[in-house]
This record gives structure tokens, sequence and C-alpha cells, in this order.
DNA sequence: ATTATCTATAGATCTATAGATAATGC
DNA sequence: ATTATCTATAGATCTATAGATAATGC
């Protein structure tokens, strides 16, 4: 697992520095999703990535700029796999359900893959107006694809305002993702069926909404 | 303004009493909103209120009560609003969607007229499992009533299962009233409507997918 | 020679208490 | 006489630094 250069800048100059950034790095994001970046101390994650806190320091001058590097991280790994889904070609010839029912697959597997994102974004945004604006930019970005794609696809429709009905259906997969991975505070009946039911029941709320004929 | 009792319980002798506990409790509420529990300390909470540190914890015995007293406060209040919504004959004579436009309306509302009770909750619940499993209730409650309401009115809908129609639908107002609120990390192009625009577009979707014709 | 690591600790907060002073109400 | 308030401060964390020791790589 290597890790991408961003803002915050690695500095080693050697070997053992990657080995040691990287630990502190995964200990940082373990925690801080864990029990909140304030409740998380600059020693615990020293200790968790078995490592004093002087070296920490020596490799991130202060705790706020240990937090911006575990979020460059988080952000950029998800715009990876964004990309990735949007990668032209990708969804060729496979009509609006399908990219639905893969647009839903992988939001849901993004968050299951990062349990600290979510919450580590929150209490940072909370404070930090940069990082708040990186995460909806994300946001953004992946609804205004989805929302193209989806249109690309208007022949199939019934619904009368494509487009209308293209953005209430996007708005709905990710509120609806976001109650699921979110139980917390959000609970739903559909919480307590599985991912692929989940799924299943969206599309065909999406299928009435858009007035497609369900027929795979 | 008067406070209902709690859990943690009103112990003034004195009538300036209730009057300072009501205003630490109002500055805790304030803070705790705007900056988050663990950001706030009990002298910001002291010094909001006009009274000194040592006059709050003559009334709470701990931060973590306080706490606690806050969100008690919270939830009854939010508790009284709901019986409210659900009260018998309240809906006597009305069809489905209008029922559906006052719990959009009025979900909104309650968000909009506590602004830290999200922000308070979600806190609380990463670390405290009683208030967690209150605010669950809180929101079971509230979705089990609106199905059982909604399922009264099940004649009006041309879907072939109203049962699932109706989970679906309720989860769907749930997920997207919670969206619209949590602006910060979850942006919808539904966001950007007035409250009455979005709620007119969520009543066509609910329409849709419970097969009703949208007459009045 | 340079870079990375460690231990020990200074300095800044923050929660909570002690003890003195002021206000209330039987 | 009892209750509420205030000021001052003890004790617990937590961030960040200083300075000594160990490992790396030209």
């Amino acid at each position: 697992m290597t890790t991408p250069e961003s803002r915050w800048g690695r500095r080693g100059h050697q070997a053992r520095s990657v080995v040691t950034q990287d630990l502190i790095l995964d200990a940082a994001e373990e925690l801080f999703g864990e029990r909140g970046i304030d409740a998380t101390s600059v020693v615990d994650v020293a200790e968790r990535a078995d490592r004093s806190i002087g070296s920490l320091y020596h490799h991130f001058d202060t705790k706020e700029l240990l937090v911006h590097a575990v979020v460059d991280r988080l952000i950029d790994g998800i715009q990876t796999e964004i990309d990735d889904f949007f990668a032209p070609n990708r969804w060729e010839g496979r009509p609006a359900l399908h990219i639905v029912r893969g647009y839903l697959r992988g939001t849901l597997g993004l968050d299951r893959s990062r349990p600290g994102y979510k919450r580590i974004g929150r209490e940072l945004s909370m404070m930090d107006a940069e990082t708040l604006s990186r995460y909806r930019g994300l946001r953004q970005r992946t609804g205004d694809g989805l929302r193209s794609l989806l249109l690309t696809r208007k022949d199939e429709f019934g619904h009368p305002d494509p487009k209308t009905g293209v953005r209430l259906v996007a708005d709905m997969c990710t509120a609806m993702v976001a109650a699921r991975v979110d139980r917390d505070t959000t609970p739903t009946q559909l919480s307590r069926l599985s991912d692929e039911k989940f799924v299943t029941a969206m599309l065909e709320a999406v299928a009435a909404i858009l007035q497609i004929d369900p027929e795979d």
C-alpha cells in the first residue's frame, strides 16, 4: 500500500521514513475513525504506530498537519475509485438500471472499505472550510457524473421530464446510501435488509420514478 | 420557556436556581451545537450564561451530566412535537399525500428550530450507547407512526404491495430530509430548491412510487 | 554527515474543588 | 440557617520541543 504524495508533502530521505509515515497515517486514520479526531491524542497515534511521539513530530509538524495528511490520502483514494467508475466506455451498451445498480454497490463498498471516512470528514468539516469544500466537491462531481451518464439513456424513460426525473433519482440514491451507512442517527427500515435486497428495492423505486419497464 | 424535569433532576431550592439552570442549558445547547461538545469547555458555557464556573458546578456535578441534561431537554421537546403530529383525529379525512406533506414540513421545521440537535446527538452517540438508543428510538417511533398512518390510506394506492411501497416511501422521506438538513456532507441537487419546491418534488416521487393519481 | 528515533519535560488547556462572600426564604 | 455565587487554584491531559542516541547512505 503506497501512499500517494499530496499537499502535505512527504519529507523522508531514508527508506524507513516511508514505512514510519505510512504506519502513522494508518494508525491515525483508524483512531480518528474509531474515537474521533479530538478524542485521539497524538500519543495514542504514535503508540498504535509503534513509534515514539518524537518520531511522529519529526514527520508531521503539528497535529493539524497530520489530520490533513490523513484526509488527503482518503480523498485521493476515493477520487481514484470515482474516476474508475466514470471511465469512458465503462458502461457502454448497458441500460440505465445497470448503471444505477453499479452506483449503489460502488458507493456502499466505498464507505464500507473506509470506516472512518464519513466520521473524519464530518468532524473536520465542522472546523475547516477547505476540507468541507473538498468533500462537497467530491460529492458534487459524483452526482454530476451520475446525472449526465443517466441522461444519455433517456430514451429508456417514460418520464415526461427526464432531467427532473434523473435529478431526483440521483439525490435519492445518494441520500439513501448515506442513511444506510450512517446507521447511528438515520435508521431506516431498508437498513435491515442485506445490501443486495436493498439495491433491488431501490432499483424498483428508480424504475417507478423514471417509468422504465424492468425487464432484465 | 420552562424546562421539563428529566432524568438529571432539577435541584434548585431558590427561585434563581431555575433561571440559572435554564441559562446554562441554553448556553450549553448553543455552544455544543456551534463548536461541538468536546471543543466547548465548561468555562465557555459558564461565560455565555453569565455565571461563574463555580456556580455551574453547583448545579451540574460533571460536564457529562450537563451534556445529558441538554440532550434530555432536546429529546423531550422533539417527542412532544412528534406526539402532536400523530395525535388521534389529526389527519382525519385527509389523503395520504397530505400526510406526507405534513411529515416533510414537520421534520424540516424540527431540525431548523433546533440547530444543534443533529450535531449534539451525533457526537454524543459516538460515545454514549444510551443516548444512541434514545435517538434511534425517536426515529424508530416516528417511522413506525408514519408507516401505519399511511397504510390506513392504502385504498388510494395502485401499488400492488402497499406495505413495501409505504416502507420505501417512509425511508425515502427520512433520508432525503436528513440529507437536506445535513448539507455539510451530503449535498443534493434538491438542496438548492426552496423548502416548498423540495416538498413538491418529493410528493411527485411519492405519488409515482405508490401509484396515486395526484389530483389536489 | 545526515537523518531518524527515543526519553523527558515544558507550557497550555480543561475539569473539578476549596473556601470565602452574598442572597434567599422560613 | 440554608442555598447560590464567586475567585483562585489543584491536578489531569495533551501538544509540542530539546537534546541525547542510533541508524542510514554517500
